[in-house]
DNA sequence: CGCACTCTTGAGGGGGCTCAATTAGAGTGG
DNA sequence: CCACTCTAATTGAGCCCCCTCAAGAGTGCG
């Protein structure tokens, strides 16, 4: 088991720094590491886990399921982002989170987190940190979806699938490879599948991004952020703390 | 100056229980009281605020405004709603808070916010408490726009309206008063003015919701109910801690 | 009385939907 | 080694939901 000092993924600027003090307290509350496969439901709707996770390598989707089958992707879940928080403080998860390749994750236990707070009271204001940041996130997604096409929603998207990966080491020369279906960018972005692959063909045949075989390119940044709307100066991914 | 003790929002079960202790807390922690007019920005996008601040009386927008000028309402503004955890948590608001109504607000100082996490642990965990609340309302919302069609959209939102007034007594004999304005609930749920103006008549006349001069009218609940896919059972609202 | 704001209603067009069929790739088992 | 199955991506056709444009009514205010 890696140790909290070792984690590999403190070293990327995206999270807030450690303290000695910080990191002491942050180990005593890691109970372990679990590994899951592909396709494993980490966190079901409705469910009242034992336990929260940090993910520490791989990637998830978060999604709401409704009652006549449609599927709503929340977010997706990249490596640094902590799992379980509404388990751990409302009593029920809202949403269920679903692993879209093998992952690695820290396991920490949730009755433990009340004496975590107690014994370190910053750490407190960092999980409200996270789940301010979350609903940043969401908020952005809910705003793209109401009020931009598909085109530009996809485009969105992509761009900060691609942003979220780099800032956490995931870019290599020929791009990001990120494995999820073109079902998941289409629920994610409230749009169908056909439509979903027709946008992206149309980004395609634009010069503007290629998503092929999982592996996702950027081909002109500047355009992307045009057709999504982001504005260019705020780009910068907000820094959040690593529990 | 209102004193925490005598807050009218404390006996609204929605809202978790205080002990003394955290009442004592939290009463050093506010510095005052603030009114403003209908059509007030509280908080601005990018802005850092100096001041939080917790809704007592009346109603607000929180919402986002895109670079083209369209906007994308996050959520509605209840009075026990904490404003402007983003700014005291990150360092500036990623939305803007207008008022619809005239409003009172309970004033906090951000600069003690520090003090007060390490002066009382339990609260650090409502503030945590709070913003997971929040994001699952963003969550919710987005799960709305992206995947229902016009009349099941409306429906939830007016039903989520109700019951969001209803655990704070704001539901009248004649119904609940809130007097936002069409284009606010079109820019919620990434709809048009115009069609969601002819949304609303079709709830009328089909006998489920009415929403005339600011006055909304559930009809037919259980038929809502179906119409915005949510669960008769889960429709209990999540408890949440008051600041 | 003119201006501003909000709500309302009609008309026409298009963006994104559903239905349907095809291709490609990965298992799986005989 | 090849049928068979299953999943994911792709492409075409047709249609409808929701968009935009436009005009009008009701209300409050300077």
């Amino acid at each position: 088991m890696i140790s909290c000092r070792a984690c590999p993924l403190r070293r990327f600027e995206i999270f807030a720094p450690f303290s000695d003090d910080d990191e002491a307290q942050i180990q005593k509350f890691k109970v372990g590491e679990m590994i899951v496969e592909a396709g494993t439901t980490i966190l079901m709707e409705g469910a009242s886990s034992a336990q929260l996770y940090t993910a520490l390598q791989g990637l998830a989707v978060r999604y709401k399921t409704l009652a006549d089958g449609q599927r709503q992707v929340i977010n997706f879940v990249f490596p640094g982002d902590f799992i379980g928080l509404q388990a751990g403080v409302m009593n029920e998860m809202q949403h269920s989170v679903e692993s879209t390749t093998d992952m690695r994750l820290c396991v920490f236990d949730r009755k433990s987190l009340w004496q975590f707070i107690k014994s370190c009271p910053p750490r407190a204001f960092d999980l409200a940190w996270l789940s301010a940041v979350e609903e940043h996130l969401v908020a952005e997604a809910l705003t793209s979806v109401g009020q931009r096409d598909a085109i530009s929603r996809i485009a969105w998207a992509l761009l900060r699938l691609y942003q979220r990966g780099d800032a956490v080491g995931l870019v290599k020369p020929r791009g990001i490879f990120l494995p999820f279906r073109q079902q998941d960018l289409a629920d994610a972005m409230g749009l169908s599948l056909v439509h979903t692959n027709k946008t992206l063909a149309r980004l395609r045949e634009r010069g503007l991004a290629e998503w092929r075989d999982g592996w996702l390119k950027i081909v002109d940044i500047k355009g992307m952020q045009r057709l999504s709307g982001q504005d260019p100066d705020n780009s910068v991914s907000v820094q959040r703390p690593l529990m």
